[in-house]
DNA sequence: TATTTATTGTGATAACAAACACATAAATTT
DNA sequence: AAATTTATGTGTTTGTTATCACAATAAATA
């Protein structure tokens, strides 16, 4: 392992290395090679050896990786040992099946709090988590620093709503909303856009 | 313009400056130097002139591109002219706001089916389309053609869902479950992954 | 009409990422 | 103990994508 510049595709590959590290583990398995990996994943084993070398050298030549091992160098290596306080905007289909899905995975995101601006919402205990006004959030209501904000929010809203969460000082932000944020290069944003993803599924479909 | 192989990476851009354009045409605004859709965007405006260059000279030197043309043009690309046939899996809190989604951007997309396994789910009408159980997916009980199949299940049903969706003829899957799909290679699959992105983000901010 | 300004389109170059070939080393077999 | 098998780690090569520099051209101005 020398020291160089970490692809951010490298990156973009470990937490999917990571969740089915965390399936063999619970199925029980404790060694693992580059090539079995490769076939759970579609992903060249190459590759993953590529991946991982540029962060120590985790396996054992002739053997594999230790499972348990290397699940827990990808941990440290993503950050994933700390917990991470999530806020959450906008309480409606969306919003519901995030807290269902990170509060199901008891994984280390931690929703600190969740807000919307329907009167009808707020107010509503989901997930232990009480529904605050956006208001709330722009007053420092809410004590607890937040780390990551999620929007699932209306598109015409998301706007507003990111400026408040960069406010509060988050360090990046996971946006469901249609709508392209123009937040200062430091805070970095993941658009989850589905109509994208359907633009370039059908170009696809459409030349082949 | 000539004939090159076009990089993936482009594409995945053109349903980004599709929408931007929609946007600017519904305004009323008709002409556009790549300069300004840059702005927007915040893609570089050599990145933009690139990209179009794949497809043709649509822009006049000195002046910028007009706007109803290009949109058309990213359009025609994107064989987006067409409707396309979508099947919904999952008809809980992912599966509604999709429905919500594309129904109301009445885009080319068109929801023609919907299925779920709960009883308490199948029969009920969303969005002027009936939940079908799956088990009328896998006897073809349900006729039209579906171009492309979102899956929004729980995880561990969606790759049986995915080979039913592959049966009936889709070109191309949106997987909303964690789950990795192993599928016959002519079949494109988009995994909208929210806890890889949560992976990433983490890498992102712990490091900055 | 000549000059300047604005803006596109593109070949060339640089940066980045994947794939490959093979040296290295552990385990197993002969 | 030598040979074979298995599997990692990595320098090099190949492929892909972004950026740059600038030629081409249209419009505005002098
Ligand atoms: N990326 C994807 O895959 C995908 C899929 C479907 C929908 N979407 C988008 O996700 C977003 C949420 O969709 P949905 O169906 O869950 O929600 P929705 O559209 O049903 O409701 C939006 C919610 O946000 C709340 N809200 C609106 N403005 C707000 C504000 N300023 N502050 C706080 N809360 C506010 C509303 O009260 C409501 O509860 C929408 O923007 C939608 O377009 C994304
Ligand atoms: N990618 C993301 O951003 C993201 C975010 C949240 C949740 N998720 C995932 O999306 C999926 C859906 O989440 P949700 O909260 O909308 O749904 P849910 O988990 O509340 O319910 C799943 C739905 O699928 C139905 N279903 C289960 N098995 C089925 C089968 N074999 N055939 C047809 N229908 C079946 C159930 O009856 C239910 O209606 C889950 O896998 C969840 O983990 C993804």
């Amino acid at each position: 392992m020398k020291e160089q510049k970490i692809p951010k595709e490298t990156i973009k590959r470990l937490p999917i290395y990571y969740r089915c590290l965390n399936r063999l583990v619970v199925l029980g398995k404790d060694t693992l090679s580059s090539t079995e990996l490769s076939e759970y994943l579609g992903i060249k084993p190459t590759q993953i050896r590529k991946d991982l070398s540029y962060f120590g050298d985790f396996g054992t030549r002739g053997v594999g990786y230790d499972l348990r091992r290397l699940f827990k160098e990808i941990e440290s290596i993503l950050n994933l040992e700390r917990t991470w306080n999530i806020a959450i905007a906008g309480i409606s289909n969306i919003g519901c099946a995030i807290m269902d899905l990170l509060d199901f995975n008891h994984s280390g995101f931690n929703i600190v709090t969740a807000f919307d601006s329907n009167p009808n919402v707020v107010g509503n205990v989901v997930h232990g988590v009480t529904v605050h006004d956006l208001n709330d959030l722009k007053e420092c209501t809410v004590e607890e620093p937040i780390d990551i904000g999620i929007i699932a929010v209306d598109p015409v809203d998301a706007r507003e709503v990111a400026n408040c969460l960069v406010d509060r000082g988050v360090g990046g932000i996971i946006n469901f909303a249609p709508t392209l944020l123009n937040l200062p290069k430091e805070i970095e944003v993941v658009q989850m856009d589905l109509t994208s993803e359907l633009g370039w599924l059908v170009f696809f479909i459409g030349n082949n």
